[in-house]
DNA sequence: GGAGTATGCAACCATGTAGTTGCACAAAGG
DNA sequence: CCTTTGTGCAACTACATGGTTGCATACTCC
């Protein structure tokens, strides 16, 4: 299941970041990117594997230099899990409220 | 900023399977929870505390246990994000292709 | 070919954190 | 009361991981 692994890729801030800039600015080299973070370009090449690799990211040859960009619909089944998740607790209300009342077990004063 | 906080709980697949857990059967105790899960209870106690204080669950004394359930709405923020970025180069199809074949930068052979 | 620029690799450090264990505290109930 | 059951706290371990540094390798262009 590599859904696994795009919940821990965007877990980190700075790999959202990273995704938020690609999104804006469109296909980045590393070092580009370097200069948006007080990162070293190794770090920020760490993250864009990461992002890659949980399918994420896609990256690109081109000559002298490295092009990631963003990789269409990879976001959808993790968007899917939230949307399910959230609605079916949300349509019930306050799943606590609704346990508690109807589920007394010992009398409690 | 406590999207931040969100996107790092749900970024553990434990905690995502905890959260499944009580999407699905409602309110539950950490000690009932920990039936389902190969861990502590006291494990399971500190996952729902990082859940609670992302303000996706909620806990509430009652008598001699505590009950853990979803706090509705919670994670309306983040599937916001994925879908805002999601649709962000979506739209503009693979931004990688259309970034590289408008910016040779040096002739590439 | 040699300088300049970009990427790749590997070792290393430090911190965060998932998980356990042990024990103390709190509430029910006979 | 005293036992049972559930929770809370704290110390500790182990491993993952974000980050750096140093150097090697690849490509381009004069």
């Amino acid at each position: 299941m590599r859904d696994q692994a795009v919940f821990a890729a965007i877990g980190d801030p700075t790999r959202r970041e990273i995704v938020d800039l690609l999104a804006k600015r469109g296909a980045m080299t590393a070092t580009e990117m370097d200069d948006h973070f007080p990162l070293t370009r190794q770090a920020v090449v760490k993250h864009l594997r990461v992002l890659e690799s949980a399918g994420i990211a896609v990256s690109e040859r081109r000559g002298n230099e490295v092009f990631y960009a963003l990789q269409p619909g990879s976001l959808s089944k993790a968007t899917a899990w939230l949307e399910r998740v959230g609605t079916s607790w949300d349509r019930r209300l306050s799943a606590l409220d609704k346990h508690l009342s109807a589920k007394p077990k010992r009398a409690v004063r």
